[in-house]
DNA sequence: CAAGCGCTGTATCTTACGATACGTTTTTTA
DNA sequence: TAAAAAACGTATCGTAAGATACAGCGCTTG
């Protein structure tokens, strides 16, 4: 049993009482900074009060708050020192500790960007940019999250966002609204769906752009689409990570919101005052 | 002139005198740590006295000791949360790239599971692999496309999961169902939304296991959370990252998975069935 | 070599930080 | 449901830690 404060906190976490285990999860979150602090900014900052926090070192085996300060300070100048944390080399001792899946889901989300060109990045945000373009979105069973949380970004910086929900039927009605400017950003990764097939293909007759989020085995509806961007999706999993899917519409929403910065801050501040 | 007091050091080292120049060379040399002790420690390490340490901090232009300490702290702070920035150099290779919002991303990622233990992955597990228990999940208004994603996963390996749609008072009717051992997962990063406070203050009173997730600040949900998990947040742009929350949930799910391996694959080849 | 200036340490003071006693509220158990 | 136990916060206290005044010493310079 090593003397790690943050072993000593997750053996120790579920004998505590409610207070004191506040303390233990503020001081994890940010671990170990707040514990250098002083007992009132500890106490402020895990929203308990000073006597708790104190209850809360002696309960982890201290005599003192200094000795429980010393403890980190300790294990903080170990850390520094061992070059193991310097390079970027990966750390030997917490592999194993972190899921394999995680490790696979950053080399995807690595891979996944090593692919995607800053040409076609500008030429999505440029599409997006277009202030009469009406956007859509629309995903498959576990992408259409993903979809939902991309408009929720887009719908505040720029007018015209709809995200299709419901059955099939639904998003068809909605393409008699669709015209040779605007868009249709469509999340698809196998198992593919039929009915997202369908509506691309419609979609695609009516001229509009398509914009594709898929895996790297690329979705039918490419076939369709203006831009495709293919997300590795693939992690030792029974179940497919849309993770590389997600940061590509993160990065997107970001520099779209750079594109258009006059026009999108203008646009909050007065959905501020709506409120 | 970025103020980083190690640079400061060296910028102003040679305009020292002789005592104080050795509480700069010790300071260095176990940088930061002994300048997060006292200022007695620290002038018997470099060999001086108390208030050759104070006219140092002085010279470096603080106005006092723990002036001094916080800057320390808070540069500490930057720095465990980004080991990129490590030696202070720039990223040497890939800048331009890969836009700079995806490599903290990234960051934030590796850095939230460095500050999840293993023991609380298997706690939470074993807390949604419960059979009877009833699971709900709630996210704030950027998040909540993330409690949706989970929920679509967890609804097909086990019954009894529930997203919470729409206004808050349909999830306060809700309540009526839960009980002592059903969980309820929320999702709340800042700003955060008062709405989902209320709600949780109420689960909680009824006695429910309360998952939180939320950024390195800690929504005031923690308060009444059972598990907390912090994921980083920060990126450069307007906009918060949930991409670490987004990963969290995924090796849950896959974690999920394994555990309820033989039931869940039953019930997987019974919808199979169904269709 | 002597005089002046500046740096440093000792001693003292003051503040604010950690520790604790106690009353109130919450939770548990009979 | 009531009684007992535990936990938490408020208010207060003692002390340790940072700040300062001042004297001694060394170093530089004329």
């Amino acid at each position: 049993m090593a003397h790690g404060v943050a072993e000593l906190i997750s053996d120790r976490i579920d004998t505590m009482p409610a207070g004191e285990r506040r303390a233990a999860q503020a001081l994890v979150a940010n671990y170990p900074v707040i514990g250098l602090k002083t007992v009132a900014e500890f106490s402020q900052a895990a929203g308990v009060s000073s006597p708790t926090i104190l209850r809360f070192v002696a309960r982890l085996g201290f005599q003192n708050y200094p000795e429980f300060q010393a403890a980190l300070q300790d294990e903080l100048a170990a850390q520094l020192q061992s070059p193991a944390s310097r390079a970027g080399q990966p750390q030997p001792s917490r592999q194993g500790r972190t899921p394999a899946t995680v490790e696979a889901t950053l080399e995807n989300i690595r891979e996944t960007f090593r692919h995607v060109s800053a040409k076609q990045i500008a030429d999505i945000v440029a599409l997006l940019a277009q202030p009469k373009a009406d956007v859509f979105l629309v995903g498959g069973r576990f992408t259409d999250p993903v979809a939902r949380y991309m408009a929720a970004h887009l719908t505040i910086i720029r007018p015209r966002v709809q995200h299709l929900v419901g059955q099939e039927s639904n998003w068809r009605d909605r393409l008699i609204d669709m015209g040779k400017r605007d868009v249709v950003m469509i999340f698809d990764i196998r198992r593919y769906q039929e009915s997202l097939l369908r509506f691309a293909e419609k979609a695609h007759q009516r001229g509009v752009h398509i914009i594709l989020f898929t895996d790297q085995w690329l979705s039918p509806i490419a076939r369709f689409a203006r831009h495709v961007v293919a997300g590795r999706t693939a992690v030792p999993s029974p179940w497919d990570s849309s993770a590389a899917l997600f940061v590509v519409a993160e990065m997107l929403i970001g520099e779209l919101t750079r594109r258009l910065e006059s026009e999108s801050a203008r646009r909050i501040r007065e959905m501020e005052n709506l409120r």
